[in-house]
RNA sequence: GGUCCCGUAGCUCAACUGGAUAGAGCAACUGCCUUCUAAGCAGUAGGUUACAGGUUCGACUCCUGUCGGGAUCACCA
């Protein structure tokens, strides 16, 4: 069944044949042939040339001669430098196909029976979402559907960030200036509501700040003075006395935070299974610090601060816990890890997307956790992605560069709804049917966007030209895809029945073909590098592929033209198979398909 | 300054983890709709893979150094 397999196991044994030497299977270096030259499969002769001392190009020949002649399942092959090139024949190819066809989710393997746990999104409560929490949400949500398609059950976290000074913030600018305002009063989406009032105090500190420094006060002073930063300080503090107004406020306002963060999230079609507030878990961190501490892991110093000393693991020293007793970010982490692998005993790995500028801190904490002695530790790993940078550098809140979140996702669909419209597509489409359309379109081109360029690397994002819709994007798969549903619908209506199997007489397959089976072949390893990787980006590109191989093949070759039925019948199984992975291989990138556009 | 990441066509990104003549899309130019959806397909042009060495039969990929960009090293989160 498995071709690269087969192949192996013969190459391996006409080597035994041709130089009575053994090589194992398992040795033998198998590729996809380059475009340039023909063939599928291509074996690597450079290491037999070293141990056969012989020129690789001779080695190619003899063992291809040697295939062709023993092996029912070759067709042709070709020698070009060290590179043996192969193709299998017609039956194979069927056989292939018919493997891949008949399997109902083809590359998905079954649960395995163990756990992991994925992180991500995790925003603070004191401003809406953004563009690189879209970064983060699509990788999250992404990577936790490549790891369940290679068995693993996977737990949906995220770790609010809803206790500290920035929400307090928050809170000063609406007790001054907020008239009892709220989100259902103003209209205004509840994250978007707070936020506004966190840019307010922002606004009302700068205008302190300038006043003192006219009146000669140095700017340090001026903002460690400043009366509204000393007014959300208390707030702080009366929160941390549960202080029943203070706490009564920080519910109402971090309620509307969630509420519009919600309704995001449905937009965006991510869920998740269990939420962890930083409320919740902060105390618990600190108690593991004490812990920590009568160990004599950690050490306190004189003004009762405590710290942890990583000099001998090349890390420096790292405040856990302030003089005053309260707690830092760490602290918290510390102890949502902990109660983590409590609450899911079960998984084997807890994996936190978190952008790399903060590598260093997660080093510590995995670190931390380590000498805590938990075994654990070392099944924590950082997924870690670049930053999305505007033309201009770094998107900042101060100079009102950031790309919000809802706004980008609203201008997409306005763009899809344009283009749509232009192109004349949507004749026979109702109100209702045009909106989804827009929408997926929309988000189809947003996180594909997002998700088809590697993980690790920055990425460049310029607000100023659309995201595109021709091209390796989201529109071009759904459209590739809506374009074999529609010959699957003709087909269906011409009374076309399917009942593909390797029976078949069909006369001839041609190279088009081919590469689209050759590529439906390896869509099981695609996932599983994806899945190791932790880059959705290998699965994007792959989607890209294929979508190219197809609209080839649909180009070149007429399917209802054809008059060999059986032939027909191929094909059209054959794109069945397409739309069958197409959807499948966007839905790992969160992305719903539209069957017609 | 220490540590880490990045540098590939004018622009945005690939390159199966060391393999063939480094590939796509956008932008530019040329063709293809009486034929399954032209949001498509084909073609032209565009490169000393930042630079200099080294390892190897073979380097965008590994090692060393240089230059350029970014992140981080808080009683911030």
């Amino acid at each position: 069944m498995n071709i690269e397999k087969k192949l192996k196991t013969s190459v391996s044994s006409a080597i035994h044949s041709i130089y009575s030497h053994k090589i194992k299977s398992d040795d033998i270096q198998i590729q996809s042939t380059s475009n340039e030259y023909e063939g599928y499969y291509t074996i690597l002769l450079f290491f037999l040339s070293k141990i056969f001392s012989e020129n690789p190009a001779k080695i190619g020949e003899k063992i291809g001669n040697h295939l062709i002649e023993n092996e029912d399942f070759i067709e042709s092959f070709n020698v070009e430098k060290g590179f043996l090139n192969i193709d299998i024949n017609k039956i194979s190819w069927l056989k292939l196909f018919f493997n891949i066809y008949s399997e109902k989710d083809w590359g998905f393997k079954m649960n395995i029976g163990k756990e992991l746990m994925v992180e991500f999104s995790s925003p603070n409560t004191n401003k809406p979402l953004h563009l690189g929490h879209l970064r983060n949400i699509f990788l999250g949500d992404s990577i936790s559907r490549i790891l369940k398609a290679v068995g693993y059950k996977v737990h949906r976290v995220q770790i609010i960030n809803d206790r500290g000074i920035h929400i307090c913030k928050s809170m000063v600018a609406w007790i001054k200036f907020g008239k009892g305002d709220s989100p259902e009063k103003s209209g205004i989406k509840g994250d978007h509501f707070v936020g506004k009032y966190y840019v307010l105090y922002q606004e009302e500190l700068n205008k302190e700040i300038n006043q003192k420094i006219k009146k000669g006060v140095t700017k340090e002073e001026a903002e460690k003075n400043a009366q509204i930063f000393n007014e959300a300080k208390n707030l702080l503090i009366k929160w941390e006395n549960r202080d029943p107004e203070t706490i009564k406020l920080w519910k109402k306002m971090n309620k509307w935070v969630y509420e519009g963060f919600d309704k995001t999230y449905e937009t965006l079609g991510v869920d998740f299974d269990k939420i962890y507030y930083e409320s919740e878990t902060y105390l618990y961190g600190k108690k593991e610090v004490e812990k920590g501490l009568k160990k004599k892991i950690f050490f306190q110093k004189n003004d009762n601060s405590i710290w942890v000393d990583l000099n001998k693991y090349g890390l420096d020293n790292k405040l856990l816990v302030r003089s005053d007793g309260t707690s830092v970010y760490i602290t918290q982490d510390i102890g949502t890890a902990i109660l983590r692998f409590r609450d899911f005993p079960k998984i084997e790995k807890q994996i936190y997307t978190v952008g790399n500028e903060q590598e260093y801190h997660f080093k510590v904490l995995f670190k931390i956790l380590e000498i805590q002695g938990f075994d654990w530790a070392k099944e924590c790993y950082h997924l870690s992605y670049g930053m999305i940078d505007l033309p201009s550098g770094k998107m900042k809140s101060r100079e009102g560069t950031v790309v919000d979140a809802d706004k980008l996702l609203e201008e997409m669909v306005h763009i899809s709804e344009k283009r749509t419209k232009e192109l004349g597509k949507i004749k026979d489409f109702n109100k209702n049917e045009q909106k989804l359309l827009f929408d997926k379109i929309a988000l189809s081109a947003i996180k594909y966007f997002l998700l088809k360029i590697d993980p690790k690397k920055p990425m460049l994002f310029d607000p100023n030209e659309s995201i595109d819709f021709q091209g390796n994007t989201g529109p071009f798969i759904q459209y590739t895809y809506a374009r074999i549903i529609s010959i699957l619908e003709r087909a269906k209506n011409k009374g076309i029945k399917e009942d593909f199997n390797t029976n078949l007489n069909v006369k001839s397959i041609n190279e088009f073909e081919k590469k689209i089976v050759y590529l439906l072949s390896i869509f099981p390893d695609k996932i599983l590098v994806a899945a190791s990787d932790f880059s959705p980006s290998t699965i994007a590109n792959y989607i890209y592929d294929l979508s190219k191989a197809y609209n080839r093949f649909y180009q070149e070759i007429s399917i209802f033209k054809e008059e060999d039925n059986e032939t027909i019948l191929f094909r059209i199984s054959l794109s069945k198979s397409v739309s069958k992975i197409i959807s499948s291989a966007m839905k790992l990138l969160g992305i719903n398909m539209t069957s017609k556009m």
